[in-house]
DNA sequence: AACGAACCCAACCGCTTCCGA
DNA sequence: GTCGGAAGCGGTTGGGTTCGT
């Protein structure tokens, strides 16, 4: 069953824009504004353009202070930072951190530039680590052929270095593993969070009891801000492949209890792998994780040392943007199992919006 | 100079979310 | 509570431009 279309296509020019299409577009706008309807918009102009067509000129490219092109070393950073917070999926939430941005023009720089030269970077660093990490991917790839799932498709080996279920814990791999979790540990405290062995009554997987040798026991613990949980999650999820599917919360005074627990084995691990995720966490393994891509400065941090508007890039803003009902209308929940599930669903957790 | 490959980015597509009736 | 229309958004495409051979 199709989707009813917005316009009528055939009476609807496409392709670029004539400057006095534009010129029409953008009198009409700063005279009347849009009236609230893209729709109806270009039939009062005289414009033989769809609505969402005049919608997305008028924002990617007529609305006054916008700017194209010529992107800084700082605006770099943040979209690298918040890239990396909140994942690919948020391009408006990032636009929105700078101004004069589209999320169209910083999605085709982050597609077509940045990520390039990310990974350029990582090829330098892997290419100066190559020598004393040879063994690594080797024995990784050796060793992820003993989780293999019968009759799976064989997607271990091209899984990233950071992928905890292909990767048992063995001594030469133990070292990266604990940087990184070091790296991403920074990161949640950094927003706000705090881990297991903060708290005397928490209880997480012991590496040395838990018989998969999986690595990320964290507990995580986040005041009053459910929000920072579910980005949290993704951020460790998009760093390393991981899906909550174990989670646990509960609720005591101001400080909400995420109990995170990875038990799953291969099976579970392959949901939700995303193939630039994937290549997004070599990178970061390859860079002495978050940190050392960044440096510290550079991360999403109220109290760094880095730039301003770096600074300026507060969580706050950020989950404001894309929660505002969550933010402000959280419920506590009581400490439960929950089923395992690919994805976090907030609304079961968290009480209708 | 000619050609193909790679790159860039504006615009489109269609799915999701929002909101009013 | 539901339904439908509109807005918002991210992913993708396609055409123009630049670069390399």
């Amino acid at each position: 069953m199709g989707r009813a279309p917005c316009c009528d296509k055939a009476n609807v020019k496409k392709g670029p824009w004539s400057p006095e299409e534009d010129a029409k577009l953008k009198a009409y706008i700063e005279a009347n504004g849009t009236g609230g309807n893209w729709i109806a918009l270009p039939q009062k102009i005289g414009l033989k353009r769809c609505g969402k067509s005049c919608r997305l000129r008028w924002l990617n490219y007529l609305r006054p202070n916008i700017r194209h092109g010529g992107f800084s070393e700082e605006e770099d950073n943040i979209i690298c930072s918040l890239y990396i917070s909140i994942g690919s999926s948020r391009w408006s939430i990032i636009a929105a951190q700078l101004p004069g941005r589209t999320d169209n023009d910083i999605k085709n720089y982050w597609n077509t530039k940045l990520k390039k030269k990310l990974l350029g970077k990582q090829r330098k660093v892997q290419q100066a680590r190559s020598a004393s990490c040879l063994s690594f991917k080797q024995e990784m790839k050796r060793e992820s052929e003993n989780y293999r799932v019968p009759g799976m498709v064989n997607q271990a080996s091209d899984w990233p270095l950071l992928s905890p279920p292909v990767m048992p814990l063995t001594s030469t791999n133990q070292d990266l593993y604990l940087r990184d979790q070091d790296s991403i540990r920074n990161i949640l405290v950094k927003l706000g969070g705090r881990f297991s062995d903060d708290h005397p009554q928490s209880s997480t997987i012991s590496t040395t009891t838990n018989p998969m040798n999986f690595r990320y026991p964290f507990d995580v613990y986040f005041s009053q801000d459910h929000q920072l949980y579910e980005d949290s999650m993704n951020i460790l999820s998009s760093a390393s492949s991981i899906s909550p599917l174990n989670s646990t919360c509960s609720q005591t005074n101001s400080t909400t209890h995420f109990s995170v627990n990875q038990v799953g084995g291969p099976n579970d691990m392959i949901q939700g792998l995303d193939a630039f995720q994937a290549e997004l966490s070599e990178l970061i393994y390859n860079n002495n994780g978050f940190e050392g891509l960044y440096g510290t400065d550079n991360m999403v941090d109220g109290s760094s040392t880095g730039t301003s508007s770096v600074e300026s890039s507060s969580w706050e803003d950020i989950n404001s943007l894309a929660y505002p009902q969550i933010v402000s209308g959280f419920e506590p929940c009581q400490h439960q199992s929950i089923p395992q599930v690919s994805t976090f669903d907030k609304s079961s957790y968290f009480g209708p919006q």
